[in-house]
DNA sequence: CGATTACTTGATACTGTTCAATATCCGTGG
DNA sequence: CCACGGATATTGAACAGTATCAAGTAATCG
């Protein structure tokens, strides 16, 4: 099962993550600029940073801003009445967040790690990109990239059973460890960093705890994984879990 | 439990899905365009017809078009190697597909009821996009409603039961319903016509046919709905099925 | 009118949930 | 340094919801 589909992620250009620190004031290299690169962003917003667990914007709020994520894992959820609780995705270095249709949010985000990010005024945004071609069409690449990602999701929800959400769910993660600044040792053997708890995980791939943690240990025991810590796991050997969306029945 | 939770839906703004067969020339007047009264859009395009379950494009062919329906209704879906479907959304008058961060297209498209679509070589588009800020954003708005119907749908997807996913997807389909051209009599009873079969409906929330038409069966046992055929469906009374994401919790 | 397809209904199996107990991790204070 | 306590994770047993398999019914089309 678990080399029966192979990703569509592998079709996609790779995600952009530069995050320039120092924020150069280099004018906006048509082509090639990027949103976490580009210094024009950093100087009209400004930074913050947040405590793990501790909220970003909630649903309903009033989206008057753009967040982009310096460092750290965010999640961003949608609450039912009743308690339940889905994650529609992990945010990470790099993404824009809170671009909207609506005039409120429709989701609420929180920080799974300490975080930091660059708070941009919805308005001022959207002036710049009445002269910015550059910039909008990195927007634009941000929401289309969103939208995919959106849509694996979905088929992962739909019609993958648990441990191919699990087993989705660490390739994914360790695709975005790979492009992370604080590189692993990751040579042979692709050894994550989870950032998050098990319920934020189950709240993800639309199951339980309990559930999460049995696939894990079964991949252990079945030589899939190790898990040398709780938060730490690494993929073993080639046979990395590969179960994705997206392909194409012959 | 029918009851229980209350749309993000309502929030949303109205959806634009004017199609002007007669396509005047008048010009792009500012804030008011939308997609499918732009008259630029079906000047620039080729209209075309597609009987039902025919393709559209294929998941990995080069996405070298956009498609902006005119009439009918279509399937988004994607395909695993065993056989597996998810139809990620259905496509109705009014809306634009074919974008994508990819050079490909990332899902199969395929009419479910006869469709007539205007297709807009893409690079066409993205030629008057850069001359045309209404479009762009008009464009933009497509692209951020669907990213909206699809995060509500992770929910439906992730947290929802079977009653709750087809009391849901009722309302959509409802909701549709209620603004297209082939009015129905919707005065106190919203009577939707369901275009699609039972295996679409099934693909579309994550079921087998077998359950959807059992939760049906017991909607109906319970009254919350008639069924004049199997594919027309009267949502009854007031207590129309409720079952929607996105709230937020107390 | 027969044949095919779509839909419904029933019986059973299985996956994942729920409830409950136990184990592990981590920080605090004796 | 170890003991304690709370949070997080794992494991077990029973249960529930949905899938699967199979049969039967209704709708559709030539």
């Amino acid at each position: 099962m678990l080399d029966a589909v192979t990703p569509i992620e592998a079709r996609r250009p790779e995600r952009t993550l530069t995050v320039s620190e120092g924020s150069k004031t280099t004018p906006c290299s048509a082509s090639e600029c990027t949103l976490g690169s580009c210094p024009l962003l950093h100087e009209l917003g400004v930074s913050k940073t947040y405590s793990p667990n501790s909220v970003v914007f909630f649903e309903g709020d009033d989206a008057a801003h753009y967040f982009l994520i310096t460092s750290g894992v965010l999640r961003g959820c949608k609450l039912l009445e009743d308690g339940r609780r889905q994650i529609n995705r992990f945010i990470f270095a790099g993404d824009l967040i809170g671009y909207s249709i609506n005039p409120k949010y429709t989701f609420t985000v929180e920080a799974v790690t300490p975080v930091t990010l660059v708070a941009l005024r919805r308005s001022a945004v959207e002036n710049r990109v009445e002269a910015s071609p550059c910039l909008h069409s990195a927007i634009m690449k941000s929401v289309l990239s969103e939208l995919d990602e959106m849509q694996d999701q979905l088929v992962t929800l739909g019609r993958m059973n648990a441990e191919e959400r699990v087993s989705r769910f660490l390739c994914l993660l360790a695709e975005r460890s790979a492009s992370m600044p604080a590189g692993l040792a990751r040579d042979d053997l692709a050894q994550i960093e989870i950032p998050m708890c098990r319920n934020d995980i189950a709240d993800y791939l639309g199951l339980t705890i309990e559930t999460v943690s049995r696939v894990l240990s079964r991949l252990k025991a079945d030589g899939k994984i190790a898990m040398p810590s709780c938060n730490r796991i690494v993929l073993t050997g080639r046979d990395r879990l590969k179960t994705e969306p997206g392909d194409i029945a012959a």
